[in-house]
DNA sequence: CGAAGAATGCAGAAATTTTGCATATTATGC
DNA sequence: GCATAATATGCAAAATTTCTGCATTCTTCG
């Protein structure tokens, strides 16, 4: 699919690279080969959730976890039917607590280790709305890991 | 959506009568109005999971004959491979316990969280067969959601 | 206020899913 | 074992959903 291999691009630009507007974004993808429009990279920011700080395009790294607000290390899939997510050891169970809580019709069931949660989906269509869904529940604080590889979509 | 009624309805029949066959089954739909193929009706009853019982088609989380000492809230899928069975806080492992002693067949192992198992399984064939084994093996207590509704996609 | 930048409704394009047909595979009765 | 009924499945077309770009509107900031 386009969209996959763009917003990946977009990731990897805005973590490496200063970007003013979306503007000078959809000319840097093109040069890269990307064909894309303002529209389309307007939506993919929102769909990565990067924000506008201090006049440049940045993913938000929470410094400090907020009280009450759980993070997530990693967010990644195996297959059409598991949602993987790493957390920092111990953290594990009350993930998977808050996302069963919330109830999404989506999610089958979870499953926590000490640092991992298992999350069974119905099918790729359930897991793209329960990766959206449980993205919003948790701040996302990427590790040094392969970059972009786990944002996308 | 025309899937989405047409399982509807195929749930609610094979509830309310029985059938011995995908004919009947397509015969009585087209009856009420949902016009449809033996093969459409074939792929439903695989979604839906449900199994020819003593020559009719059944429910298997609606059977349950043998009295288990254990209780399981609700049982699911995701995709081929998993089985998803839900409990009350802190009898997952005894339930998976209990369905690792079965050693059935179909069952390649499984993993217990506070109140979920997963249950992996070979294929659809082997899922559909572990969970008309499991069924046998608790008591269903089903929670007061919707019926079905877990069930269907 | 004015201009640049970003978001969004909408219609067409693209991708994904569903369906029915034809046929293969499996189960059943004799 | 067959013969036959019943069920499952590969495949291409149809239906549905999602994505995209354009045009336009809404925001932001000087």
């Amino acid at each position: 699919m386009r969209k996959r291999t763009r917003q990946q691009k977009v990731l990897e630009l805005i973590r490496t690279k200063r970007f003013r507007t979306q503007a000078e974004l959809v000319e840097e993808l093109r040069r890269r080969g990307i064909r894309a429009t303002q529209s389309s990279v307007s939506r993919d920011l929102a769909r990565l959730g990067a924000v506008k700080i201090n006049g440049y395009y940045t993913l938000p790294r929470l410094v400090h976890p907020i009280a009450g607000v759980l993070e997530i290390l990693d967010l990644d899939t195996a297959g059409d039917h598991l949602i993987v997510v790493k957390t920092e050891p111990g953290q594990a169970s009350p993930v998977a607590l808050k996302i069963d809580h919330a109830n999404f019709p989506e999610v089958v069931g979870t499953v926590a280790g000490d640092d991992t949660v298992f999350i069974a989906v119905k099918d790729r269509e359930a897991q793209r709305k329960a990766i959206a869904r449980i993205s919003q529940l948790f701040t996302l604080r990427p590790s040094r890991s392969a970059p972009g590889a786990t944002l996308s979509r």
